[in-house]
DNA sequence: GTCTATATCGTGATAGAC
DNA sequence: GTCTATCACGATATAGAC
């Protein structure tokens, strides 16, 4: 940790543990600025509004929430190998993170659409990496299913997030604590590591 | 719809709506009430509270999320056309329904923890279909991969309600409209169908 | 930069007339 | 049952002293 903070960057922080954790409408600036050991008129001082800190905050989120796939994908290695590892990566950055996507989600379906603008930016980033290309080669070539890669996304971010965000929810429809919850975790992660590289990069024969 | 519906009624019904578009901490009893076309003081008339009236919403809407699982299973199939038919009927459930699986998972995060029970009763009842124990049979028959039920379940949670969840968040992301984002889901969930059930019943060899 | 005090508004909830 | 009026409170935001 920062051992010294400057008064803006503390309640940056605080703001965007909180508003992870609840939502923009699920907190209050007072309470951002106890978090932060500050009081609100700091806030607005630095920030003007509860609006603008927020919309701050989204986009960092967003950007973590993006870049954290990208990395991976600049390795010099098997495509299937790739997803594996960012599989991988994925579990373990969301174990990090786990407001992470809910909080995204739940933002970007707020009516007032919050701070949603050119995330495709970042996104374009990931396009830049190459991995689209090489992932419509191995297409070409047959070692990977024909499947459009927007698909391809969804399937990762379904089974690698999904888990995550319904931790509350698994463990109180099965009566799990929170030990058993991350072993199931764990063991669940291979299961999806399995499922998505057998059905992307089939070995047998009939592809389609 | 009921052509005369009792204030109650339509306050219940307005307050399910609004609730799940925008959750417990999103709106205000006003909103609710505007939206049932009455008073605020007749929403604590017949409900004493907005948080007596959400937890009634809550559990309802749990419900309907658990219920929604029960009845493929009942039927006369094997468990892999189950399956199948079980895919379909949550993807169609959740088109109806696209705010239900969000609106469950962000209440249960909360910290007030909202009105979390016994949701346990309604997902024994799924178990008295006997479907567990159908996966347990075909598990040492063989004919399914050994995979704890809890991950089964995770598996399918994972690709059927997700893709509904990050609606906007995949619009935005991929710059897609409704109509193209109504396709890709549609595409989408055969890739899933085919995923899971290659996945949880192999055809070939190597069960595990 | 930091704080206290305050202005203004919207909220949940109720009292009381009809 | 239904409404208006109102209360007490907490919210955002700002003004002004230091």
């Amino acid at each position: 940790m920062k051992k010294d903070a400057t008064t803006e960057e503390k309640i940056k922080a605080a703001a965007k543990e909180v508003f992870l954790a609840k939502g923009f409408a699920g907190c209050s600036s007072r309470e951002i600025a106890k978090a932060a050991g500050e009081n609100v008129a700091l806030v607005n001082y630095y920030f003007r509004s509860k609006g603008q800190l927020f919309e701050l905050i989204f986009k960092s989120a967003m950007e973590d929430f993006l870049l954290s796939m990208i990395h991976v994908f600049n390795s010099e290695q098997s495509l299937e190998q790739k997803m594996r590892i960012f599989i991988e990566r994925e579990f373990e950055f969301l174990t990090k993170h786990p407001e992470l996507p809910s909080f995204i989600i739940n933002e970007m379906n707020r009516e007032e659409g919050c701070a949603v603008g050119e995330h495709t930016i970042h996104f374009e980033k990931i396009a830049e990496t190459g991995i689209f290309n090489e992932c419509i080669k191995a297409q070409q070539e047959g070692t990977m299913r024909e499947i459009n890669l927007i698909s391809v996304i969804m399937l990762i971010m379904s089974n690698c997030q999904y888990p995550t965000m319904a931790k509350n929810l698994m463990k109180n429809i099965h009566q799990l604590t929170d030990e058993e919850y991350t072993l199931q975790l764990k063991t669940h992660q291979s299961h999806v590591t399995e499922m998505l590289v057998n059905y992307l990069f089939p070995k047998n024969n009939s592809t389609k």
